[in-house]
DNA sequence: TGACATTGGTTTCATCATAGAACCAAAAAC
DNA sequence: GTTTTTGGTTCTATGATGAAACCAATGTCA
C-alpha cells in the first residue's frame, strides 16, 4: 500500500483533526473562508493553488462537513462555499496558528497582519486554563485515556 | 515549477506557521514529543510512518527550531529529539486541534483520550478573549493589516 | 570472544499526489 | 451574437511518499 496514511482510526483527537484538515491546502482554504471568501475564483486567486487541487479540496471539505456549497442566486451552476458550524469551530486552531506565526516567524520590522477584536481593534488573547482559571502550559497538562462510557 | 508550493513569503502568520508544521506528519511528531517521546524508534512505532520520511521530518523540524537533537549519554550516534521553547509554543495549536477533534470527530460512546490539568485531573479550557475578557468568536474577529513599523 | 539482536538510520524503487496548462460549458457582458 | 468571466475538468510531467532492503554501531548473551 502506498496511499497516504490515514489517521482516522487513531484514538487521538488531534490525529483525527489532522486527518480532516491537516493537508497543505485545507486550512488555508478555511482561513480564507474565515476571511469572508466564498467563491472558487477568490480562493484560487488568493492561494495560487492549482485549480484541480482546489476543486478536490473544496469537495472533500464539503464532504467532511467543514464547508457547505450553496448554489448562488445568479445561476444554479455557481457555488458559494461557506463555513458550517463545525467549520467555524476551527477558529481556535486558526488563532493558535496565527499566534505561533506572529511570535516566531516574522522579523521584527516586517509588515504583517494580525487578528483583532472587531469592537476594540485590539489583538486577541488565547488562553489555556484549568477549570479554576490557572494558566496551563505543556508541562501542567497530561493526556489521559478516558475509559469507555458504558 | 512543480515543487510543492511554499507559503513562506505569505504575510499571513497562519500561512507561515503551516509552512513550518503544516504537513501530514510534523504535527503528529510534535504531538508525540509533547507526550514525552524522544527517540526515533518511539516516533516510528507510534506513528507507523516510513522511516525515511520520519528521518527527513525530524531533520527539518530540527532545522526549523521546533526540535533539538541531543546526543544521548549512551553512544554519540544516538539522538534524542526534544521540543525547543519554540516547539513548546505549539501547545495551543495542539490543544485547539484536540478540542476540535473531541467535539466533532468522535462518536458519543467511543473511547478517547483527552488533555487534562495535571494537578486537578480536569479537562482544560481554551478561550479566545478580547483584552477586556469578553469571549471572541469568528464573527467578532477581524484580520487587520499592521502598518510597517519604522 | 563470538553470535545475534536492536537502534538509528540511508538507499532504492514503485506508486500516488500535485502543479501547471489546456480545454470546455454556461452564464454574463457588451 | 460575439467576447469575457466563472467554475470547473482533463491531461501530463514531476515531486513526495511508503515499503522494503540494506548497513554501521552498539548492546546482549553465552
Amino acid at each position: 500500500m502506498v496511499a497516504r496514511k490515514s489517521l482516522k482510526g487513531d484514538y487521538c483527537p488531534s490525529a483525527r483533526a489532522l486527518d480532516v484538515i491537516g493537508d497543505w491546502w485545507s486550512l488555508m482554504i478555511v482561513r480564507d473562508a474565515f476571511d469572508g471568501m466564498t467563491r472558487f475564483s477568490e480562493f484560487q486567486k488568493s492561494l495560487g493553488i492549482a485549480r484541480n487541487i482546489l476543486a478536490e479540496r473544496l469537495r472533500t471539505l464539503v464532504e467532511r462537513g467543514i464547508l457547505v456549497a450553496v448554489p448562488t442566486a445568479e445561476g444554479r451552476a455557481r457555488m458559494e462555499y461557506r463555513l458550517t458550524a463545525m467549520g467555524k469551530d476551527l477558529f481556535p486552531v486558526m488563532v493558535a496558528l496565527r499566534q505561533f506565526g506572529e511570535r516566531h516567524l516574522f522579523a521584527p520590522q516586517e509588515p504583517r497582519s494580525r487578528l483583532v477584536d472587531r469592537a476594540a481593534g485590539r489583538p486577541l488573547r488565547l488562553d489555556i486554563t484549568a477549570e479554576d482559571g490557572r494558566a496551563i502550559g505543556p508541562d501542567e497538562a497530561v493526556i489521559e485515556k478516558v475509559p469507555e462510557a458504558g
